[in-house]
DNA sequence: TCGCCTGATAGTTGCC
DNA sequence: GGCAACTATCAGGCGA
């Protein structure tokens, strides 16, 4: 149990530090998208409403970029890489 | 269903982006905190008791404040609020 | 879809009904505890404060085990494990 | 701030010592109830449409004694008491 | 690497 | 009607 308190121990409270804080900044986040909803709510609008457009345009990206992982695979196993593409560089 | 298009929808439309907007912030600060235990597990520290650490950390932090609300709520019922809050002052 | 009104259809009743039986349980502790509360209000105390205390003492309690936790995990990755401790004996 | 250690302190111990041991065994249920979902599962059911299942007999249910109950209502309203009931006795 | 399982988060419900 | 507890869902970590 050597460095209790020496440089180990140092660089662990600054990862910790550094996390706590990070946190914080999430709770912020999620503290302003709660009030997003309750600005919302009091304009009229449903949350619950909302919470489901939200899902359902996630999902529609998801989707989307599921195609487009298909379509690139699919190119790529035909030899037809698409050039907009920013693959490895070839070495 | 009037408004369709509207300005009714305009604003809906703004909501639901600024959500968006902020829940990728969210991932963002995610992908942030993950990057740091990352670091710290390859510097040797483990991710199981750092954790852990936090977490305590966490709870002793919300046991504080519970102790102090319970004070002031204690004091309250007793008729004999705490001059060091600050509260609205009586008109 | 086989099996409907058989022995599968028995099993999934039997569970279904397991759990019914339990919530009724629960239910009836939940009655039990808002019993307790009213019966301490009527004694003159605030529930308001009950809670409070409750809170704390379920936050003590949660403290300590996380630090009894954080304690064997280190002990853990130490490789000094805690001899109190009632592991599977080696065989 | 009378009473510190007195009777008035061992009424509010034994509240607060009765709404935890009762606390507690709500946890003994709500595990009983995810170990019998488990063991559900692991015979090859599906926990989220089981718990589809009995939302819907739990509405059902509450259905059922709303409509009761409006039956009843109606019932007394005519002066046509379910002799089934049982009321008030008539003093 | 897959499946499990715990812990985190979002939603719902009940209390104040 | 707002707030807080509780519950259900989900994702990430862990072990086999």
């Amino acid at each position: 149990m050597a460095d209790v308190g020496g440089v180990a121990g140092e660089r662990l409270r600054s990862f910790i530090q550094r996390i706590e804080r990070l946190e914080e900044e999430k709770k912020t986040i999620s503290d302003d998208i709660r009030e997003v909803f309750a600005e919302a709510k009091s304009s009229g609008f449903d949350p619950k409403i909302m919470r489901q457009v939200l899902k359902i345009r996630k999902m529609e990206t998801a989707e989307r970029q599921e195609m487009d992982a298909l379509l690139e695979t699919y190119l790529a196993a035909l030899g037809m890489a698409d050039p907009t593409d920013d693959p490895e560089p070839p070495g």
